[in-house]
DNA sequence: AACTATTTATAAGA
DNA sequence: TTCTTATAAATAGTT
């Protein structure tokens, strides 16, 4: 879609690899807006360019949920990772242990609402709390 | 780009409402392909059918790094939120506490790789496996 | 940041 | 549904 066609690998000259992601991003992130509107759905694109700036669009519904859907379709893959194993070569990390801790204590604290989206607003809330936590450590 | 110039707004036929997904699906995750390779970067696109269904597609890295990188990004905003204030209204739920024990036992129990990576990922396991858990018992 | 020649995506039709 | 094709839309190279 333009003077040349191009082919599709890395392109060399930095300035105009720069350019390009420029606009393709945004050529993705509007097509991402046409397909939730015109097909009632819901779309999220996140980019990482190369100097790992971030860029994301979430279009019928909001990132977080959209991600929660995803997380639930490939809980059974992940399931099936030998977790014993893989958690023997974890970082071992004491604040995320405490903050989960603190966190499940006041949970247990509060029996109230049964909305099952509590539950994954929770486990996100969660999640990037800890991940954060850990951000600033490093 | 077809014979007519369509307006971007639902379309009300179901069944073009589907071919459309289809074929905008196609094109949009291929773009997403072009755009990682052409210039270097990682994008994760996730599309939800207005039937639930999901599709998605992770070029230049996989999903889980990306999304992991999302959530780091948008810590600070999800911080900013009344924690106590959400945890109040949360679905109670014991089995979600015991897995996250369990798991953190293990964890302390095995103090080796320093690598932060594996951080991220296991604390991924560990939100998937409760997912799933959750999924089960609705 | 605009422009425009071309390529590419796709809406409607077969 | 899968293939075709006329046309709209995206974009590569240019200014």
């Amino acid at each position: 879609m333009g003077r040349r066609k191009v082919e599709i690998k890395r392109i060399e000259n930095k300035s105009s690899r720069q350019v390009t992601f420029s606009k393709r991003r945004k050529g993705l992130i509007e097509k991402a807006r046409q397909l939730s509107i015109l097909c009632e759905s819901s779309i999220a694109v996140v980019a990482v360019s190369g100097s790992g700036k971030l860029y994301d669009s979430a279009s019928g519904d909001n990132m977080s949920k959209i991600i929660d859907r995803y997380e639930i379709h490939h809980a059974d893959e992940l399931k099936a990772l030998d977790l014993a194993e893989k958690i023997r070569n974890y970082l071992p990390h004491k604040e995320l242990l405490e903050i989960v801790q603190r966190l499940a204590l006041r949970h247990l604290l509060s029996p109230s609402s049964s909305d099952k989206t509590y539950f994954f607003f929770f486990w996100r809330l969660m999640n990037t709390a800890s991940l954060k936590n850990q951000m600033s450590i490093m």
